[in-house]
DNA sequence: TGATGCATGTAATCCGTTACATGATTCA
DNA sequence: TGAATCATGTAACGGATTACATGCATCA
């Protein structure tokens, strides 16, 4: 999946500017799932114009650019239907900090307890945002965000009581070797 | 983290050529929590080989291209200890499948199925590799092993019930639609 | 006064994948 | 006989990130 196909979905929900679809995808539920920056939003949204895949329109501000308001067409509809059609690639999960726990013989018992800790807080940040999104009236309602976010916090919260778990043996055999 | 660093701590468990390195991150433990293809691997070996951070020896094959054996040293040892000791960049999580999800307002009840299926098969696919390893005695014994794997573990399953039970509801559901 | 948020955009750069090139062996 | 495995490597290409460029408003 491209950054058009997101740019697409995020227009699929309401209409907004890059700016915003850029603040949905770094705080909103697509956050969890997908990364996107402004360079690849931008241009994106410019060519799903072209194309008639997207509407502009351009809301006039005070002491700011204006700000860009992208609406999604009926071809743009079509467009996303017929790239949710394909199958999907599979989950593609990248962890620097499963290739350091492995390395773990390389570390000292200091650096892995701050290495858990890390992801933990990590894991903890993500499952609160989530929490967040359920709780603002603002997002969007539809049978998918229910999913995701079942989704998203079942794996979440499994991560984390795994590592509350080791940290807690650490923490324990840690004392029995200093007494 | 970068693919140099990748190849020098698949070293520091054994020595191996590019191919092995290739299959071990491919079907070892390394699978679950990185990607690497030919394309970068062998250009990254040669490019450690020439800073000293690897050795070369080339086994003679019959039939076949030399193969070449890459070992570590004590200076590449110094530079994986080195990137190890540096913060690790968060997790990244890229899911096709969960953006299909939210967006499935726009698909039929039977292709929703479909999905959730593929993506638990693929879990499930996940879930053996992991045992296979853990049951393959060739396989490197150290304690970030049992850490890696039971992670993967956790979050997996986690993953797997989840969709598990949402299979079950929408299973259901159709039932008494279909009454 | 200095950081953060709002707001858009381009260009250089990076990092990696895919495809290509080669070729013997083994298994179904 | 055709696919898969073993084995290495390069070059083209793609896709996105980072940094750069600009500038006002607001908050601490």
């Amino acid at each position: 999946m491209n950054i058009r196909t997101l740019c697409l979905g995020a227009l699929s929900f309401k209409e907004a500017s890059g700016y915003e679809i850029k603040k949905e995808i770094e705080d909103g539920l697509f956050s969890h799932f997908i990364d996107a920056s402004f360079g690849s939003i931008y241009p994106a949204l410019t060519q799903l114009n072209v194309e008639g895949l997207v509407t502009l329109r351009a809301e006039e501000q005070t002491g700011r650019p204006d700000k860009k308001v992208y609406a999604i067409t009926d071809a743009g509809h079509d467009a996303l239907a017929k790239a949710l059609s394909v199958v999907p690639a599979r989950d593609k999960y990248k962890s620097e900090f499963l290739f350091e726990m492995l390395m773990q013989h390389y570390l000292s018992p200091g650096h892995i307890i701050v290495a858990l800790e890390k992801q933990l807080a990590d894991l903890n940040i993500d499952l609160s945002q989530m929490n967040q999104c359920k709780a603002d009236s603002s997002q969007m309602r539809v049978p998918g965000c229910e999913f995701v976010m079942g989704y998203g916090e079942a794996v979440l919260t499994a991560g984390a009581n795994y590592i509350e778990l080791k940290l807690a043996e650490l923490k324990s055999q840690g004392l029995k070797a200093a007494e």
